[in-house]
DNA sequence: CTGAAAGCGCTTACAG
DNA sequence: CTGAAAGCGCTTACAG
């Protein structure tokens, strides 16, 4: 078997006889090399099937075209989705991207946060890992002035770019509907209250529970990690379900930080007989897959993913092409689409949403 | 704001008055650098955040350590999973991944191996794209001498590396499963004929009809494209039920080559008062997260997905280590678990499964 | 229109 | 135990 042998520009050259410069200089369409040269080098190109040494050229050039992006998790049709965007937009511009998973855990965040400094990347997007409490990492990327765009869950007092959603509006939204339907007793799986989309969502209740003169029952609101493992958190959702259906007050509506745990709470109401809307009304979070496929269909909020990976990739290119920019940090934030399903249709069960989501 | 400046191994050379062939030797731990300089660099590196530059390491070694990773696409649990199998296995050995996706498409598969092949990846683990009839352009990365590990979907005259599923006895398992049910007319929905998976499974549904005795039908036969996108297969697998059972003879049981075109078909006899698994029983492949959610539970087909993905890693690996077997291609071969939930339970409705998949 | 030369940051065979 | 030198494959300012 013969070794890796890979044809390189001074091999063109020799072969035309002429110097590398001029081969380097011909594939990089120069105004200044003749059409006779540069049709010779094509020519040599397709016939000796060469291609490029990216990495000679990224440590030549100092820019290695490559983004680091950091997920959570990678798991979940969320963060794939995001991905998605982000490509579309950065890869017509020649960036490939490199994929990381932190899994939410702090230490894996930095590893990769190294590996992707070490690999020399142009910039970096990524969602802080749930464990992260604080952010000295990521000023490690923005002192290296490396590009640093945040998505989904960005550091508070980073001074970066980033593309949010308004999480606190979204969870006001869902409970007002919840309410428009008639519930009075709203329940509330809150996530961790270190983390700023937990803390918005819980305050996006709270203050819809208020502006609409309901009480607020510290029972009904019940905080857990809602971890993204789908096994477990459904039957964290069921057993939530079921602690609150034990006490001597019961809601009529449950308000989910994440779908999965609203998932677990329906089948958990089923179980036991509870009709879904007429008895408790349920909202998600993040309009997963599963969401339609579950009967009845989970009302959820669609936090427009793709968009929200185009717009980080955006923000990457903008930044790229104008550092200066980078000290006045843009954040875009979208805001999330509730999309109704059977799950808090109480009165007007008109059209049951069935095939799309 | 200061230029992106970046401590070298000249720098801490300079500073330590030694020359860089002692640094690079120290930050190796090469045995016979003495003790105090190791230390001396070690402290400077600490001090200085000195971050080495693995592009000018890849060049050098000409080993980038990078793997080249080619999803179909990354939106579907399956190849989420994969993904995280590959890296856990290969980043212990200090590989890094590059993921692409090919979106099913040939094209842009092809556009996949050629950015890979510039980046000067050490590998590349690759699904064939559906769309793939033709496969020169594995060829190529062959001819590189670059290792090539295929899973899942695995070229059939490729002599090379790859994990795949036992898709014929997977098929095979789960119709004789519904047979012992009591299904006497089982439909199956199949995949496009040019892919080996779809073709295995269709000839596993055939082969446990002849075993155990029973007619084929060509009505009940059903070849469509089972598109990824989530919300067309849903529709298309509703739309091929309704086609079904508009037949003057319908089919007692569905063995579907997508766990989203038999969710599809679920929705569909739900919606017409047909009962589950009384009358139709249903078994999918895959096993995606979505059929434990749906009600009834969707019997289905795990692939092992994040073994597949392991299995694909280790296979580089050894590959890497030892190039001259890659004449004798190994090809894995993981055999599908029946897993059991409601769809097909048609007597022993015993323990619906429910919070686990 | 093309060439000669230097350099990106690292590593390693050769020498001492 | 350490140094001087060459080179990985490319690009580009300088020169002609």
């Amino acid at each position: 078997m013969s070794e890796r042998k890979k044809t390189t520009i001074t091999d063109i050259a020799r072969e035309l006889d002429v110097t590398p410069s001029t081969v380097s200089r011909a594939l990089n369409n120069h105004p200044r090399i003749s059409d006779s040269t540069k049709k010779a080098v094509w020519n040599l190109v397709k016939k000796l099937n060469y291609q490029p040494n990216n990495i000679a050229t990224a440590l030549r050039n100092g820019k290695s075209n490559f983004i680091g992006v950091i997920v959570p998790t990678s798991d979940r049709y969320f963060f794939a989705s995001v991905i998605r965007g982000i490509e579309e937009v950065v890869r017509e511009e020649g960036y490939n991207l490199i994929i990381c998973q932190s899994d939410e855990q702090t230490n894996k965040e930095q590893k990769n946060i190294d590996a992707l400094l070490q690999i020399q990347v142009d910039g970096i997007i990524a969602s802080v890992a749930k464990a992260t409490t604080e952010f000295s990492y990521f000023e490690k990327i923005i002192n290296q002035n490396v590009p640093l765009v945040l998505y989904d869950r960005a550091g508070e007092n980073l001074n970066v770019n980033s593309v949010v959603c308004d999480d606190y509006r979204g969870a006001y939204n869902a409970v007002s509907h919840l309410i428009e339907q008639g519930c009075t007793n709203i329940a509330h799986f809150a996530g961790q209250q270190h983390i700023k989309i937990y803390k918005d969502r819980l305050n996006g209740y709270l203050d819809a529970l208020k502006d609409h003169g309901l009480e607020i029952n510290e029972r009904f609101i019940i905080e857990s990690d809602l971890i993204n493992d789908t096994d477990i958190i459904l039957g964290a959702g069921a057993k939530m379900t079921n602690n609150l259906f034990s006490l001597s007050e019961t809601p009529d509506g449950i308000f989910s930080a994440s779908d999965f745990a609203a998932l677990g709470a329906i089948k958990a109401l089923k179980s036991n007989g509870i009709s879904i809307p007429d008895e408790v009304a349920l909202i998600g979070f993040s309009n997963d897959f599963s969401s339609s496929v579950i009967e009845p269909g989970l009302t959820s909020l669609d936090q427009h993913t793709k968009k929200m990976g185009m717009n980080a990739g955006k923000l990457f290119l903008e930044q790229i092409k104008d550092p200066k920019k980078i000290n006045h940090p843009k954040s875009i934030v979208l805001e999330p689409k509730l999309v109704i399903r059977e799950s808090s249709s109480i009165k007007k069960n008109t059209t049951s949403e069935v095939f799309s989501s």
